[in-house]
RNA sequence: GUCCCCAUCGUCUAGAGGCCUAGGACACUACCCUUUCACGGUGGCGACCGGGGUUCGAAUCCCCGUGGGGACGCCA
């Protein structure tokens, strides 16, 4: 039978990173063992759901390269199916009308806990076989077992058993006319040919109540593997206020897709000592059963490390187009100056990120009149100076503008002055770009271009005499 | 409250009874390299939650605590 995977977000938000994580999962699994991958959109709850959030997710999963082998099925399109499915439970015994209010209910569970039991439906309508009546709390729920227990061998979790007991007879069907979560999800995962459901490990627990569906269907269960959750960096549950959680969000912070992916599969799963994988790596090696059991914290020093990795190994012309992206929303002209792929190979040992190298690339775009004339001045008024930056400039003047023979000049300079390599790079870099801090001098330089550069020693002479 | 799950350096993890005086990575740190910042190199710091068993031998198996998390919806 063909593995089937299937990543089902319900669209009342962003795809957050623990999503992406359990997308991922879902994929590799799939890829490795030569299946099929799709996407499911859970769009049942009518108030929450939104159609920005279903294509925030979809771009989000396309940015990260996890594309699914088939379109998307929405549940909101399934309705009928979902009727039908239901009466045929209703039409064998296996489910019933129930018609208590919402605040029935509610009483019903204070009381349960009043006697310190689990709050639960006490089965009031389950065998009244009382005849069919409209009524606007009419529900159809689910007649579970109420004896024995229900097993199952969960791939990463392992063996887990519930008993019967412990559980009611469920909705599946609101009062207003649509199907509940876990009822709409064994549906929709028989229909779809799901083999393999991987998804948090907050659904450990409904877990049973769909393996009893299952079974009252007659269908077969699928494997079942729970991931556990992804926490912040002081061990709480990810929020919006504590971290980004927002895949797109990592994209504005100057993430590279891939790792973020690679972060993402190290976290909860290994291979031995191995931290970086190829996407190819990852499909060949990945198994669900290897994933840990225990919950872990989002890092993003280790994060940015990876991302770091791969702007120094990646060819840099792969990172041009989103170095781009970053260079635009910073705000740049690009027309002003150096090809970016130029800046990426100056910067890309010094940056973690490509929002911080579109940062850190103004240098070589904004004007010279941007730059604090304060604090320029203050390391041009010495007077080795000014020589300095004459000699250097009669050279660079002349000289091919390439990066050896710029090197070159500033060798020349050092050993016609008798001065250090320090004294002749840092009031040039200062002239260059403002600052005491850029990459080597000579790549600076090659990138503001002969012409500007010259037009920056010379007001950087200026400033030097005063 | 009830049920379920989890537990190795600060963090991510290796570890499937002897290979463990517990390995790697991030972070931190010392030194080296060096025209700044980085990158890189070589070291250092740093953990088996506690208590009982089982065993010749336990980070690894069992039990009990403790701590953390999840769930208990006509949300998904």
């Amino acid at each position: 039978m063909t593995v089937r995977t299937r990543f089902a977000p319900s669209p009342t938000g962003f795809l957050h990173i623990g999503g992406a994580r359990t997308a991922l999962y879902c994929w590799l699994e799939s890829r490795r063992r030569g299946g099929e991958f799709v996407l499911r959109i859970e769009d049942t709850d009518r108030e929450r759901s939104t159609s920005e959030a279903v294509k925030a997710i979809l771009d989000a999963m396309h940015w990260l390269g996890l594309d699914a082998d088939e379109a998307p099925i929405y549940q909101t399109h399934r309705l009928a199916r979902y009727q039908e499915v239901a009466d045929a439970l209703v039409a064998k015994g296996k489910a019933y009308y129930a018609y208590e209010s919402k605040d029935e209910i509610e009483a019903m569970r204070d009381v349960a806990m009043a006697k310190g039991e689990k709050p639960r439906y006490n089965g009031y309508y389950r065998d009244r076989n009382e005849p069919l009546r409209d009524d606007p709390n009419r529900v159809i729920r689910f007649r579970n077992p109420s004896e024995g227990s229900v097993v199952f061998d969960d791939k990463v979790k392992g063996r887990i058993e519930w008993s019967n007991s412990e559980l009611d007879d469920l909705v599946i069907f609101r009062s207003d006319g649509w199907p509940t979560y876990n009822f709409a999800v064994v549906v929709d995962d028989i229909d779809m040919g799901i083999t393999e459901v991987i998804r948090g490990d907050d659904h450990v627990n409904n877990t049973p109540r769909q393996i009893n569906i299952y079974k009252a269907l007659g269908a077969a269960v699928p494997e079942f593997a729970h991931l556990p959750m992804i926490l912040d960096k002081e061990g709480r549950k990810l929020s919006k206020r504590t971290s980004a959680v927002s895949v797109m969000d990592y994209r504005e912070d100057g993430l590279l897709p891939h790792a973020l992916l690679n972060y993402l599969v190290r976290l909860g799963w290994s291979h031995g000592d191995q931290e970086i994988f190829s996407r190819e790596e990852m499909i060949a090696l990945f198994d669900i059963a290897d994933v840990n059991k225990a919950a872990s914290r989002f890092d993003t020093e280790k994060l940015a490390w990876i991302n770091q990795h791969y702007l120094k190994t990646d060819d840099p012309q792969t990172l041009v187009d989103e170095f781009t992206w970053h260079l635009q929303r910073a705000g740049i002209n690009l027309s002003n100056g150096p090809a970016p792929v130029d800046v990426i190979v100056a910067l890309r040992e010094r940056v973690h990120t490509l929002k911080e190298m579109a940062e850190r690339a103004k240098i070589w775009y904004a004007p010279i009149a941007e730059w604090d004339d304060k604090a320029v001045a203050k390391h041009l008024r010495n007077a080795t100076v000014a020589p300095v930056l004459s000699a250097v400039k009669a050279l660079l003047a002349e000289c091919e503008w390439k990066l050896e023979p710029i090197h070159q000049v500033i060798e020349q300079v050092a050993a016609k002055l008798e001065l250090g390599m320090g004294k002749i790079a840092q009031p040039l870099r200062v002239a260059m770009t403002g600052t005491q801090v850029s990459p080597s001098i000579d790549h600076t330089i090659y990138l503001v271009g002969r012409e500007e550069a010259l037009r920056r020693i010379d007001a950087a002479i200026a400033i030097a005499q005063g």
